[in-house]
DNA sequence: GCCTTCTATATGACTAGTGCTATAGTTGTC
DNA sequence: GACAACTATAGCACTAGTCATATAGAAGGC
């Protein structure tokens, strides 16, 4: 299971469920997210398997705290994890399999409008790794050379998440294009109405 | 839930349970995928609630297969999930958590094997893509412009696997090249050597 | 004082998805 | 004819993940 790993990676630095649930709603939002109730629990169940400790935190402000760190134990089960290799294939893009199966709903038009939506939001969630970028690296990038090695790996994973966003904002437009000229009749000179010699889709 | 709608996209014409394995397993490997014994129950339920019907087809050569195509009512709820606007928010991907935990291993020679392989197997995967891509639309996109609509509409979904997988690659080569950068000590001109002010990971 | 919002933890009921195993006919090969 | 590989369906036990809801202190507005 991921999200096992991922809070043992998380868990180098005491953090309460909540704090977790922060982390997935913002900075890693990009690869992972969970629900508080699945990590409240899976916190507990990765206490009983003592990889993480806990304990209840003072209120100085606020209602108490359970704080939870990873244990040696835990440390040990997250570098198998991470030494065993990139974990893939069980990636899940729901709105790539509707794309396939937009021609049910009429020939472009729901195309169109669909993909127009998508790079909205795409764009939307773009500027928000690139804010991470700039506050990691500087808006420049000046600040690259000097991170530490946490702040160096996290600057990574970002970087991969603004490429493959800027990418796929790239197929929108590429769409677009095709889909205009699927749709519009193709703009022909005169002396060529009268000889098509090429099957080109014009409906 | 979207594999239900995605049995529902498929199953326009008729399939067995193991045929929608296959097609898994092949073409819509880049955006989903999902085992036997779930899709097996999954084509139950929704033929209990009249969204698929099936029939036992006439064992002409191996064993009798049950087929199941998709009735009004199914076709109906399909086109509420494709005209609810894109589907996001549910993406993972564990090798990028990975990555972001990295600096746990060490600094910097764990990370580099690790996206060294992970370069690998997403070439591996860009080449069935590209195949795909080139059975489509022709390998010079010359049959690009006389594809039906479903056909234009999953050579749109390929597409997208391409981009994103070139631009994973891409950033790939970036993060080797940081990495080389931070790990070998910077080339510098002799006169600055004796005095070192910024704070460079050295390995 | 009342109301809303935020922080914080937790549980119950549910749906989604995996891994393993059983069953069985068919095809090919040695 | 024994055996392996492939096609095909199905159930069981389990893990993963969602959704709704209960509880409760603290902060801030009005």
């Amino acid at each position: 299971m991921s999200l096992d790993h991922i809070l043992l990676g998380m868990l180098g630095k005491p953090a309460s469920g909540y704090d977790i649930k922060r982390d997935f709603s913002e900075g890693a939002r990009h690869f992972w997210s969970a629900e508080l109730s699945q990590i409240y629990r899976a916190l507990k169940k990765l206490e009983e398997r003592r990889l993480l400790r806990s304990w209840l935190e003072p209120p100085a402000k606020g209602p108490t705290r359970r704080v939870y760190q990873r244990t040696t134990d835990g440390r040990e089960e997250l570098m198998r994890w991470l030494t065993a290799g990139p974990q893939m294939g069980t990636e899940r893009f729901a709105y790539i399999a509707q794309l396939c199966f937009m021609h049910e709903v009429d020939d472009l038009e729901a195309t169109g409008d669909f993909i127009l939506e998508l790079r909205s939001r795409l764009t939307t969630f773009l500027a928000l790794l690139r804010q991470a970028e700039s506050d990691t690296a500087g808006a420049d990038g000046s600040r690259l050379e000097s991170l530490g090695a946490e702040d160096f790996h996290v600057y990574l994973a970002v970087r991969m998440g603004v490429r493959s966003l800027l990418a796929k904002i790239d197929w929108c437009d590429e769409a677009l294009e095709r889909i205009e000229r699927r749709r519009r009749p193709r703009p022909v000179a005169a002396e060529n109405v009268a000889e098509p010699t090429e099957a080109l889709g014009g409906g």
